[in-house]
DNA sequence: CGAATTTGTTTATCCGTTGGATTATTTGGA
DNA sequence: TCCAAATAATCCAACGGATAAACAAATTCG
């Protein structure tokens, strides 16, 4: 037989690095048999979770005595079925059992939430407040606070808080140091240490980049499936969330996706970073309130983007003109990302999301004529199925999602505590 | 303890869809000492693979007897080692076992190689031939007797040939269909059946872009732990090889790597593709030789690019301007690239190799001033260390690898044979 | 009401790794 | 020269986890 690219490594592949002992399969197949229950669209019975996964009925039930007994999987009554048998009991996801804290720091807001491994979001709290002029050390102590408070009612609610993630808009290294947040006017600010001690609970905090959590968020709140896209969160700079087969990458060094210092044109004009031509220059929150005539008055950042989408749906031509710029220019950089990686669907998220409509004819119009590939695979090009709550999401759903790929460290933890 | 990103799956994770069975426990420990072999730099033992893996020591003996029975592995004399003890048998990759053929079609060569597990090439034949105007079929059966040849040699030096791999110039989809390669003028041509027929061993065949399967070529050749880079072919075309995590990304869809129809200038001059500005109408090579002035002159394919490194030696001022624009161009399409995937390195290959010298500055002066991070994240431009053969070689070096990462595989297919 | 059917558990067995004991082969010191 | 120490490799009983087949439970259908 003659076999083409898709040779697939059949299990336990490279990527991992150590031993594998006997208690691996068993982590292994923990893992397996969660994300079966998790991507059902019905409540699976251990039978059919056995089919699905080719393991023996035998091996399901041991593995699935595990899950319930560490609150991971729940039982419901038997679903009504047709033709003889006995009935399955169905299983899903446990609502009571960990929790995940998301964490975002924005220019304009605090905001945290608590949500379950169903994904249910059990808790919000958004703080609006102009953080720039406040010290790190000021910011991470309110936001120090309101998760104290999440924590406290996540376990109201009879939920054990397994871990949080944050948000930030800026650069951060993998041991989650703000590198530089130039919304914020941070730079070189160390949020995991500085949030280590206010907050008490020993748990994994993830610190990673807005767009970064925000196309997680996108991940987890799309079908199933689609799993290969750029997420661009346009704010006042411009990032991208790169996801390609399900997973998020973070580039060699965690400083992937800076989409907004992309050269446009040459010789174009001069960005803040010091290059010339940047995108964000054509495409970022300033350049496009310029392009529509609204610079100048100053409207508060969440309001801006509100009035230009009025604007726009009004058919104020200024407005059209400066989207169908910032689009086109949108439109080159994406091709040329598309064009590199094969992505088959751009996202548009953050301030993009509600000027999408407007934005994206000129984006497929660039796309379409620069991709060479674009005959052969078409790009989507389409709005953020989440909103403005999309990278605090995304921040809980990576904690939720570590649990769903590796439940066996969270059983550990439980038998450890 | 707090974690930040780092948080590091231990064993079997998610990539792998598939139930964990006993067996999948040989398979990844087998693999994982047959890695082991051959990334030491000295022929290590069964003592010091049980060190290194975490495995025990007897578990290591029973694995290493099974890839030596399988030709993988094979023992050499006692090394003199100072100390006391019984001295330890090293062990090495075996010569005499798994041979890979590597396959290339370029425009104006057919080429073909026989390297072993160690990555020794023990045959190697090229045969010019300008191959515009035969019709594929016809290129197709002269590779087919190549690659019987090439077989044929690898039996007599007692080898076994375990799989082939085939670059193309051009866009392959993931069953071994080239869609396009406009160098060769071909479009639709199912290769992977064509040379299914004539040559007559079942063993997987793999299709892929030239580019692609020479950074394969570049990442067995560099130094481990280099394993995050862009590897740009500038051919009459320019594609891109991109490795992250020392694995080849192929795109969604199969088509990653289009460099050369990014856009460095929206309005530049139109492309053959139909869009506008894209980089190969700057640094692809005919641009070059049209700036320096080499265009007229019709010089074959590589006579070409010898000649322009000659003029650049000597000084010649229209030579050195053309290249320097050429390299202009290439570091604002990669700065964008770094940019996006934030790899740490970028390798010249193809004609660009022995123009480095030349190129190198311009991309660096740009990729400096374009790229966000590239105060705290240095990127490094160099030359490939492979010559014109590394796509030939990374395509055996694609069958050398799937045999070293699953080693499970090539022992079931020596039972069943 | 019993046969068929499907679910979930129990039990004997197999497979691969472990840990300790054993054997093999060297160096170094008495 | 010979014996103790040290290191390498193998042997073997035990263990953990998956399997297959038998069994028990709960339902539908004839």
């Amino acid at each position: 037989m003659w076999h083409c690219q898709g040779v697939r490594v059949a299990a336990l592949n490279v990527a991992n690095p150590g031993a594998a002992r006997q208690g691996s399969l068993r982590e292994h197949n923990l893992g397996l048999v969660l994300r079966h229950v998790a991507t059902a669209e019905r409540p699976p019975s251990r039978a059919g979770l056995a089919a699905a996964t080719g393991l023996t009925r035998a091996t399901v039930s041991a593995l699935v005595d595990d899950l319930i007994g560490g609150a991971l999987l729940a039982e419901v009554g038997p679903t009504p079925r047709s033709g003889a048998g006995r009935p399955a009991l169905g299983l899903i996801l446990a609502d009571q059992g960990p929790a995940a804290v998301g964490l975002e720091i924005n220019v304009d807001y605090l905001a945290v939430c608590v949500v379950d491994l169903t994904g249910m979001v059990r808790y919000r709290s958004v703080q609006p407040a102009d953080l720039r002029p406040l010290p790190p050390q000021v910011v991470l102590a309110r936001l120090a606070g309101l998760a104290a408070a999440a924590c406290g009612e996540a376990e109201r609610q009879g939920l054990t808080v397994a871990g949080a993630a944050l948000a930030v808009p800026g650069l951060v290294t993998p041991q989650g140091v703000v590198r530089l947040a130039p919304n914020l006017g941070w730079r070189d600010v160390d949020v995991a240490a500085g949030l280590a001690r206010p907050i008490g609970f020993r748990s994994p905090l993830v610190v990673d980049n807005e767009a970064n959590l925000a196309a997680i968020g996108e991940l987890h709140a799309a079908s199933p499936g689609s799993d290969n896209f750029v997420y661009v969160s346009g704010e006042i700079g411009i990032g991208a969330g790169i996801v390609l087969d399900g997973v998020l990458f973070r580039g060699a060094r965690g400083f992937s996706g800076e989409l907004g210092h992309v050269t446009v044109a040459p010789d174009g004009p001069e960005c803040r970073c010091g290059a010339r031509g940047c995108l964000e220059r054509y495409a970022g929150q300033e350049a496009i309130l310029a392009a529509a005539g609204l610079a100048a008055q100053g409207l508060p950042h969440g309001r801006a983007v509100a009035e230009l989408a009025d604007l726009a749906a009004e058919g104020d031509l200024a407005t059209r003109g400066a989207l169908t710029a910032a689009g086109t220019a949108l439109g080159v950089a994406l091709a040329g990302v598309v064009n590199l990686l094969d992505v088959d669907t751009v996202v548009l998220g953050g301030s993009y999301a509600p000027l999408a409509a407007w934005l994206r004819p000129a984006i497929e119009r660039e796309i379409n004529r620069r991709v060479l590939t674009a005959a052969w695979s078409p790009v989507t090009v389409r709005p953020a199925r989440l909103g403005p709550d999309a990278a605090m999401l995304g921040a809980a759903g990576t904690v939720v999602r570590a649990i769903l790929d590796r439940p066996a460290g969270w059983l550990a933890a439980l038998q450890n505590q």
